[in-house]
DNA sequence: TAGTGGTCTAGACCACCTT
DNA sequence: AGGTGGTCTAGACCACTAG
């Protein structure tokens, strides 16, 4: 092991060759680099990344290869392209959490902002359910939170958020939280939530939930359970909406 | 006009060489061409394509300005290719209907297969959420179904289907309808499905409803209001379907 | 062995942005 | 003017499938 420089920790130390690999294409070998210079923060959000031809220099490979990764990751929403100017690592802004991540839209077309209410935020062990999504060791600790979301003024989402306390050191502590929940995880604690899965089903109105939705008890309600995790599919939060559709509904495309 | 040729009309009489056109990429004019073919069924589900090189010969391009063409229609699902068979044009197969378009999972992990029982299929004139729905004239007739679906043995899903008329000539004729309705659709009809747009509500169980799902009316219910359309986007069927969520989930990936 | 799609390269030119 | 990504070409070689 004389040579310093390692392939494979994504870092800029000079890495040898790419070579031809069984069933590897030196493109998916470009893109797991990129990957990983991402996750470790090395390419942090917002900046620019060298350009195609500095890259196919730095990793021996062409130029039409890096250009396949890195449009490859761009179908990913990982990074963005700009004609003439270069390829920047994507952030998350207003644009991207509304029409990546918030599914409600109004019933009279109209794409509204939501604005939300903090009810409440806990720090405490993660129960047995939220270790299970959040796939933590027992003993683990989580942020709980509570908020009510507003739609055009109206009460519309009661929601449930679970964090790893160790991924968000210091969160808890009596502050106030920003609307782009996404943008403050990258912003304040270097955490980019890359995609979420959701499970819909349909629920009756608890009490309390009718009382801050203004409804009725036992109306029915949308429960939208998400788990958002990292590029490295690590958990990073669960949250659980429970969503009145009297005036809205939630959207998906299929095929 | 002394041509007999059309570039725009997708049939291969001879098409003129393809020019590059300003703000129009020559991938992109080779992707309108192919849509165009499979619109007007010069190339039918299941059937190869004629190989890269053939078609580039054939439209004066690079063989890698077909393969940019090709695969952009592979990521929509429209052809599907098979190394060193071919390229071949998608069909509504049992995996595609499952994956694609039928997202309801049990809560158990098992991805179950439906099945159906046909209620009622009735021809009518079009009434006007179904003419805005399906984009249909005044005067217009719509085939109308009711089915009952169920997994594991279950019932599930209460189901109104909503056909136009004229895409669908002698359906409504007391027939057994197949469990695969877009295969059903694509093979005897000429109509492919190409994707959906759905709206996802909660709403409680009528009386009928929750007869037919052995559940207590009032109880809260999925409902998915579904439009699909064709590849160029005319709708197709209009489908709303009301869901038993206490041993199921509705599931969407998002980012 | 021949034909297909899949990978990779090298180079030309264009469109856009910055200086 | 120079740099960036975007398009397009031409050709080489590989991997898989078929007859």
């Amino acid at each position: 092991m004389t040579s310093k420089s390692k392939t494979s920790n994504g870092k800029a130390s000079k890495p040898d060759k790419l070579k031809r690999a069984p069933g590897k294409p030196l493109y998916d070998q470009v893109g797991e680099i990129a990957r990983k210079r991402l996750i470790n923060n090395y390419w942090k959000p917002g900046e620019i990344l060298p350009s195609e031809f500095t890259l196919a220099a730095e990793l021996s490979v062409s130029q039409g290869t890096v250009r396949k990764a890195l449009n490859h990751m761009v179908t990913e929403n990982l990074l963005e392209r700009r004609q003439g100017k270069g390829t920047f690592v994507s952030e998350h802004t207003e644009r991207r959490a509304l029409f990546l991540y918030f599914n409600l839209k109004s019933k009279d077309g109209e794409q509204a902002m939501p604005f939300s209410r903090t009810l409440a935020c806990e720090l405490r062990p993660a129960t047995e359910i939220e270790r299970t999504k959040l796939k933590l060791e027992h003993g683990a600790g989580v942020v709980a939170m509570h908020r009510v979301r507003e739609l055009q003024g109206r009460p519309v989402i009661v929601e449930r958020l679970t964090l790893p306390q160790e991924l968000f050191p210091g969160l808890g502590s009596g502050l106030e939280l920003p609307e782009n929940l996404y943008r403050f995880y990258q912003a304040e604690y270097g955490i980019t939530v890359a995609k979420a899965s959701e499970q819909v089903s349909a629920v009756a109105a608890e009490a309390l939930e009718a009382q801050f939705l203004g409804i009725m008890p036992e109306t029915p309600l949308l429960e939208i359970d998400r788990v958002a995790v990292t590029i490295d599919s690590r958990p990073v939060e669960w949250r659980v909406s429970r969503c009145s559709t009297s005036h809205h509904t939630y959207v998906a495309e299929r095929g």
